[in-house]
Order: structure tokens, then sequence, then C-alpha cells
RNA sequence: GGUCCGGUAGCUCAGUUGGAUAGAGCAUCAGCCUUCUAAGCUGAGGGUCAUUGGUUCGAAUCCAAUCCGGAUCACCA
């Protein structure tokens, strides 16, 4: 009910009930007012929307809001101007509200940020598979939950960063095996080629003789399924992970030597991308602890055993299936495994919420493991939250490691930086940078632009990524933001110091004035996107800011300026501008260059 | 089949939680650099908000049904 709003309209809300109460007998909680931003064409800062008010009274609508337009500025003489129309209140605030308003808040280094603190609350993201490198969707994922976890943060979270690495499993072994039969010994110091990309190599050849195989086998006259099964590849890597799970020592070598090419891929890519995590948690340490915990349950009467002795939880009364928890050998499966790492995780930090970046094909299962995690009695149980987000696709479907149709997070990145290197090279505005300053600027242009594009979209849709055209530089894009950053930057080298004692201009433009009802919305922007978990919602404000702000630069000069009060509202105006691009630019993980 | 998510301009997306004539970017077309960074600014064209019904003073937004797309419901992870 009550939208996300600022310091105006909890003061519009609380003179209107007031006036309710006291003029017309009709008492109304200031939350159930509506105040709303009007329409571009409307003359306005802010709009009451009288017709609940009306209704509830048994006023005519128009009559209220003429009523209401004559009495508030004598309440709040911040109000300059009151006009009633069709069922409207449209409100002007004074010339000097504004300049107050950028005068008071220019110097909180707090703008936007919450003051008080919050509980601590733990997000996992990343969540990759130590078989193969990180691809796009593993770039939304990470993009999603670094910014998450960034604006949780400003509005007052203590926040616990965690990564889970998909570690072991029939799937690892595959790149194992095949780089045992047909690996001649080679390591990424002698190929050159990335950990994480040369065990990938290896994963995807052994799919490739799987198949040769199983072709081989139907040629013979097997079924699909019978091929599959007798493949002898498929039997050796069945017999490779019984090894590894009796802990075989050479096996188990093999095991670490690979996994540690791939971490020390993954934490280039990670330093690239600017990420990091307090800690990473390793199924290989937790797949194997889920299993008392389940038994204690069965124990408890919350599950089921059935007579193969397979153990089972019912979730059928709350819409969910049966949940098979422990197969008939007595091993675990996944979601056995994520509630021993939940159980770790409440011990390792007792956070007030554990946030699961995840994609949306795993809505299900996070709703049957908060489900189990309730019946257990698990005191983390209620803060369990799945972000989901959408998948990642490409024009041709779904991306498919076995296939080799990703999109690798190295490739992409070494594009998009490419791709800047290449308009900076066109608009030559950079060339007195040194070479390694320059390389640091088009990186940070490049990852801007694909952090963005993927951050302004909601995380629940999916996207469809067309690798052939090319991530935009233009329009609604991260450097369009940066850009407008940058240009503020120069203008404010150029002004010098900001004066500390400041004359305020008597009237405003109409753009500043646009531009300051922009910025005043950032608190309540930063407080919408953590409450809904949406980077998104900062992407989009920071693109209309700087687009704002962009019309008042065109419109307006500001260092010719003759008149000394216009001319440091417009510098201070701009440097509060600069700092809450950079702000909010910062909290998606995107760096905000002083030129560009 | 059950459940969940999505459907808004040619394309990619917003839409202030039920409010005024539905907005951006890209693409197309037309303008603006002897002035603070043109990765910018201004303008034009482009819409059956999937469909139908309902609730309401008022619906892209809420409800129901239908259509289309996707995900999921494994002794896989």
């Amino acid at each position: 009910m009550t939208a996300f709003s600022g310091v105006v309209e909890t003061e519009l809300r609380s003179r209107v009930s007031e006036l309710l109460a006291h003029r017309y007998q009709h008492p109304v909680a200031p939350e159930f007012i509506v105040i709303k931003l009007p329409p571009a064409e409307v003359k306005a800062d802010f709009t009451i929307v009288v017709f609940p008010l009306a209704e509830s009274a048994g006023v005519p609508p128009q009559q209220l809001a003429e009523q209401l337009a004559a009495e508030l500025p004598t309440l709040w003489p911040e109000i300059d101007k009151a006009e009633a129309i069709r069922g409207y209140v449209n409100l002007l605030l004074s010339d000097r509200f504004w300049c107050d308003f950028l005068l008071q808040q220019r110097t909180n280094p707090h703008y936007g940020h919450a003051t008080t603190k919050q509980p601590r609350v733990l997000v996992e993201f990343c969540g990759p598979n130590t078989n193969k490198p990180l691809h796009l969707g593993h770039l939304r994922n990470i993009f999603i939950g670094y910014a998450v976890s960034e604006i949780l943060q400003a509005v007052g979270h203590e926040v616990i960063r965690v990564n889970i690495l998909n570690d072991r499993g029939v799937h690892i072994c595959k790149s194992m095996l095949a780089y045992k039969k047909f690996g001649k010994h080679e390591t990424p110091e002698s190929s050159g080629v990335k950990g994480d990309f040369l065990v990938g190599e290896y994963y995807v050849r052994f799919e490739q003789e799987l198949k040769k195989q199983i072709d081989a086998l139907r040629a013979e006259g097997m079924s699909e399924e019978e091929a599959r099964r007798n493949a002898p590849l498929q039997q050796e890597v069945q017999q490779m992970l019984q090894a590894w799970e009796a802990g075989d020592p050479e096996v188990r070598g093999l095991w670490a030597t690979m996994n540690n090419w791939v971490y020390q891929g993954f934490a280039q890519t990670y330093r690239k991308l600017g990420v990091w995590f307090h800690k990473e948690y390793f199924e290989s340490e937790t797949y194997l602890k889920g299993k008392q915990l389940v038994l204690e349950g069965l124990k408890k009467g919350v599950f089921y055993q059935k007579a193969d002795g397979s153990i089972w939880a019912d979730l059928s009364d709350e819409g969910l299936d049966h949940k098979l928890l422990l197969r008939s050998d007595g091993t675990s499966v996944y979601i056995t495994q994520d509630i021993a790492t939940a159980v770790e995780r409440w011990n390792d930090f007792a956070p007030a919420q554990m946030i699961y970046t995840v994609a949306s094909e795993q809505d299900y299962h996070f709703k049957v493991l908060k489900a189990i995690c309730r019946r257990l009695n698990l005191p983390f149980a209620e803060g369990i939250h799945h972000l989901s987000y959408g998948l990642v696709e490409l024009p041709t479907g779904r991306m498919k490691s076995r296939e080799g149709t990703v999109v690798d997070a190295d490739d992409l990145i070494d594009e998009m930086k490419a791709t800047a290197a290449r308009y900076s090279a066109q608009h030559g505005k950079i060339a007195d940078l040194s070479q390694a300053e320059q390389q640091q600027l088009f990186q940070d242009i490049g990852l801007g632009a694909l952090k963005f594009f993927i951050l302004k979209v909601h995380a629940r849709k999916r996207m469809v990524f067309h690798p052939e055209e090319s991530i935009d530089f233009h329009g609604f894009t991260g450097p369009f933001v940066q850009y407008t950053h940058a240009r503020i930057c120069s203008l404010l080298a150029k002004a010098g110091t900001l004066p500390a004692e400041v004359n305020l201009p008597s009237s405003l433009q109409s753009v500043e004035r646009e531009v300051l009802r922009t910025v005043y919305r950032y608190p309540a922007t930063l407080a919408e996107a953590a409450a809904e978990l949406e980077p998104a919602v900062l992407a989009n404000y920071l693109y209309h800011l700087a687009k704002s702000y962009n019309q008042f630069y065109h419109e307006l000069p500001v260092l010719q300026v003759e008149d000394s009060a216009i001319r440091t509202f417009r510098l201070l105006l701009s440097d509060f501008v600069r700092r809450i691009l950079a702000d909010g630019l910062s909290l998606l993980g995107i760096p905000a260059p002083r030129r560009m």
C-alpha cells in the first residue's frame, strides 16, 4: 500500500491527514493517502490523488481537491502552488525548498544509505561447477548476487557473501577421466591455457568420446538407452566416482590437482569482475553431512521410510510432492546436502536471512528445501529466500556446455573491452592517458556495458542474448551513465574548488528542478531495490538521473554563468549528481571512470 | 496432467504497487559541435498493453477463463 517514498511524501501525508481529521471530521491514516509523481506535462512536483479520500468522506472529488488545494499551502509553507484538477491536487514546492534540500543533503556523506543497523544477511551467488569455465549464465548470477549484496549493505545490513562450489560428482569425474586418458600430463603452465578452460576442454572431450562409443554400439543394434549404459567410458566414469567416494588416493590426487587449476582460473575471473566472497563452501565437504539430520527427522516422525529403506518427506499437504531425502542404499541426494550446507552456514554466521541466488529452474527445489527445514524445526528455515532469476539463452536456445554452445565469461569480457577501446579510439578524448590507464579504462567501460546490460532487466525475466548484435554503448546503457559521470568530473575539474559559503539563486529553471526531483528519489529507490532484492530498480533510476542531468547540461551553461549564486548552485547540483551516479554504479559493481 | 514464471512499439525493456493522453533505448527519418566531453541533446513516425469476461469513479496493473512461450514435478545435480 505504501509505496517507497521520501520525506516530502511523509510530510504531505501527515498534513493531509490532519486536515481531513480536523476540518472535515474524516480521519484517514497517513499511509492510506496516495501521493504520486505527476505526469511530465503537468507542472508540479507531487500529486495527491483525491478520489479514494473523496469516496470515503462522501464529498465529490473535485470539491475536496479544491478544498485541499486552498488549505494545504497555509499548513505547509514550502508549498508554492496547489492546483485542483480533475480530482488531483498538483503541488509545486518552492524554489527555496529545493535549494535547501540540495544544500542540506550534498554534505550528507550517507545520502540514500541507511544510518540504522539492519540484521545480518547471507547472500550466496555464483555457484559454479568445477569442470568448466564460467559462462554468461554465471555472469548474470554473479552480477545480481553482488549487486544485491551491495544494495543490502547500503541500506544497513551486514552482508556475508558466500559461494558454493559444486566440486564433486559424476560430471567432475568426466573431465578427470578424459584428462587421464588423453591428457598427456599437460598443465595450464605447459599448455598456456587458463586452468578452468583446460579442464573444460576435457569435459567436452569426454562427451565427444562417449558419443562416439554410443554411436558405435547403436550401429551394432543397441537401443539408445542400452548403448548409453554399456558404453565403456560410462562405466569407467562410474567406477571413478566410486573410487573418489572411497577416497582412492590417486583419484583424489588428480581431483585436487584439476580443481585447483579451475580455482586459479576462477580467481582470475573474479578479480576481473571485481567480486569476492567471505567464504566458499564445497559440496565435497558437506555431501555426506545431511544424512544425520534426515535420520533424526525420521525418528521424530516428520519423514517416513519406504519398504526399500529409502526415506521421504510428504509435502503434499502444502502443494508439493513427496520428496526423496535418502536413497535406499543410504546415500544422500542433492537436497540432503543442501540442508547440511544451510546448517553449516547458520553455525558459521547465524544470519537473519539466507538468500540464494539461483536460476528459476530451481524454484521448486527451494520451496522444498524451505519446507523441509521448517519441518525439521531448524531455526533459519523462515529466513531461506530464493533469489530466483531467469535463464540467459541464446537465439538457438539454452546454452549447453556439453555441446560447446556457451558464451564463456572471459571471452565476453574481452570482447566488451575491445569494443570499448574501439569507441574510445574513435572519440580520441583520452589519448594523453598512459597505456595502463587506457587499458584499465577500456576494461571499466566494457564491464560497465556488460553489467548494466544484464542488470537493467528485472531478474525474474529470462533473457535472450544475441552474440552477433554486440551490446550497445549508447542510449540506455552503462557507458551512458559512466559518460555522464565523467562529463561532470571534467566540468568540476575546470571549476576548481567548490565554495563553502553559498548564496542561493532566487529562482530555478525547470530542468534544474527536474534534476533535483530525480536526485530526491534516490533514497526511496535504494530502499525499494533493497526490499525487492532487485538491482534493475537502481539501474533504471541511474539512467533517468543521467538522462535528466544531460538535459540540464545541454540547456544551461554552468561555468560561463556571470551570476555567482547561479554558477555555484549549478556546480553544487552537478557535484551532487556525480556523487549519486558514482555511488549507484558502485552498488551495481560498475566502476565510474573520471575520464572517457 | 499438476504447479510456477512470463506475454506492453519492428527489436530490447520500463511503467512509481489501482490513478491524468501507456514511456525509454535500439533501429528508421529530420535537426544540433568556433560554447563546460556529440558515448550527448531536440523532434517525427511507430501501440487492440496476448484474448475474452468481471471487479472499480478509474485497470497494462486486481480476479476468472482461454491462447502462446518457458521452467519444474528424478533413487540427476
